[in-house]
DNA sequence: TCCAATGGTAC
RNA sequence: GUUGUACCAUUGGA
């Protein structure tokens, strides 16, 4: 290990022991609102740690067309973070406006709009999230899942099987656009509980109003948080803190809730619960200026096999069990939902069927696959009965490998599925249905 | 135990 | 052309 990595530890734990203390403060003084925290977002370790936090990710410039590599080899990263230093210490410090870019949504043709900061504007919300991040942290509730540390969402899946034991109706909550229709004065209000530090706010309401470039045309905006700022998946979950608060003070009783960022679910014993808590949700949603997407919202019956729902990437439903004395009975379980089914199926032809991968070697390949393998098993291999869907994948890949040999050799003998599972089981090919 | 790089998922 | 947060896993390094 060398000298630089070892500097770059050390700064990274202070920045870590310094996020911990806060969180303790915080939660020591529910109530406390915190007014000195602009001068840490500039202090060395934070900024730094920021900067390499950023620098991992390896994104793309923003607006300013600086690049990583720019910043590294013209002007220097210490010359880059002293000059940013000097830029927040001194108030100078202006947000550019965020970078238009459409990228494809999930497996619809619906494009969904990024808000690109550019690299610096990234480091900064990083080191401001890092310094009020721990505070929030300390408010937000058990029921919210997403992009919060040390939560996932397995996490989420379980707390849906253990409130599914009791549970026999489901509501199923989509929100309409949620990151662009964030209400900037309603969540400046939410963040103004814990912080009073004026320059913290001000950093934050610059950050929600620096506007879009579009095309070279300049747009303001009125409504939401960029997606693809660094902080708007904190800022989201401040947000909807308000309903998780709500719910778990006054309606808990209804049924148990499980958010993960914006998709959320509640599970209600009855289907008067259920009712009620959608119209509570409503009255919520209203009140933070949201509307729910009632295309994809939905209520569910979950009482057998017959009714399911979909989340994180699951159709969860309720399969019967036959139990020793021989009674049925019914456990949820969490199945790949089709959309995740065709994603994976399209990701191993991606990969596997360009006319360039037929020149490629074949232990790189199989590597190339196994790798995809092993993160997709990791997510969707969550129970015995998940693992029959996964198969279905497995005999996909080698049918692609199969169309794949048949092509690259371009002989007489064709050759079978079977002869290609033989030779794949030479080279270590990983299932996706087996550990 | 910790670090970095790279693969996956959720949103 | 692809941003962001979080998590998980694998490999490698001491």
């Amino acid at each position: 290990m060398n000298v630089k990595q070892m500097t770059n530890t050390m700064l990274k734990q202070k920045a870590e022991s310094f996020g911990q203390m806060l969180y303790h403060c915080a939660k020591a003084q529910p109530k406390r609102k915190f007014h000195a925290l602009y001068d840490k977002i500039y202090r060395p370790d934070i900024l730094k740690t920021a900067w390499l936090k950023v620098k991992a990710n390896k994104g793309s410039a923003g607006v300013d067309r600086l690049t990583f590599d720019y910043i590294q080899d013209e002007i220097g990263e210490n010359n880059f973070l002293n000059s940013l230093y000097l830029k927040l210490k001194n108030q100078t410090y202006q947000p550019q406006p965020v970078k238009r870019v459409w990228i494809p949504k999930g497996n619809s043709k619906d494009m969904r709009p990024l808000g690109i900061p550019t690299i610096e504007d990234r480091v900064v919300q990083q080191a401001t999230k890092m310094v009020i991040e721990p505070i929030f942290e300390t408010m937000f509730k058990d029921s919210s899942y997403g992009f919060r540390p040390n939560r996932n969402a397995h996490q989420a899946m379980k707390a849906i099987r253990k409130a599914s034991q009791k549970s026999y109706w489901v509501v199923d909550i989509d929100i309409k656009g949620y990151f662009d229709n964030i209400h900037h004065d309603k969540l400046m209000k939410l963040v103004k509980q814990r912080v009073s530090d004026r320059r913290v706010l001000k950093l934050i309401r610059q950050w929600l109003k620096v506007g879009v470039l579009d095309e070279k045309e300049l747009k303001p905006s009125f409504l939401g948080s960029p997606q693809g700022g660094v902080i708007s998946p904190l800022l989201a979950n401040i947000y909807l803190n308000y309903l998780d608060t709500i719910w778990e003070k006054r309606y808990a009783s209804l049924g148990t809730l499980v958010r993960y960022a914006d998709d959320m679910v509640i599970l209600c014993h009855t289907k008067k619960d259920a009712i009620q808590s959608i119209q509570i949700l409503k009255a919520v949603f209203q009140k933070l200026e949201l509307e729910m997407n009632l295309d994809k919202s939905r209520l569910v019956n979950i009482w057998d096999d017959k009714g399911g729902f979909d989340f994180l990437g699951f159709h969860n439903r309720k399969f019967p069990k036959r139990k020793k004395n021989g009674q049925v009975m019914y456990f949820l379980e969490h199945i790949p939902k089709k959309g995740a089914m065709k994603k994976m199926r399209q990701t191993f032809k991606d990969y596997i069927s360009p006319r360039s991968k037929l020149v490629c070697n074949t232990m790189d390949l199989i590597d190339g696959i196994n790798r995809k393998v092993v993160g997709m098993r990791n997510y969707y291999r969550i129970s015995p009965i998940a693992t029959r869907w996964l198969n279905r994948i497995d005999w996909y890949i080698l049918e692609l490998l199969t169309l794949h040999y048949n092509k690259r050799r371009n002989n007489k003998n064709k050759r079978s599925n079977l002869s290609i599972v033989r030779e794949m089981t030479k080279y270590r090919l990983k299932k996706l249905s087996v550990v």
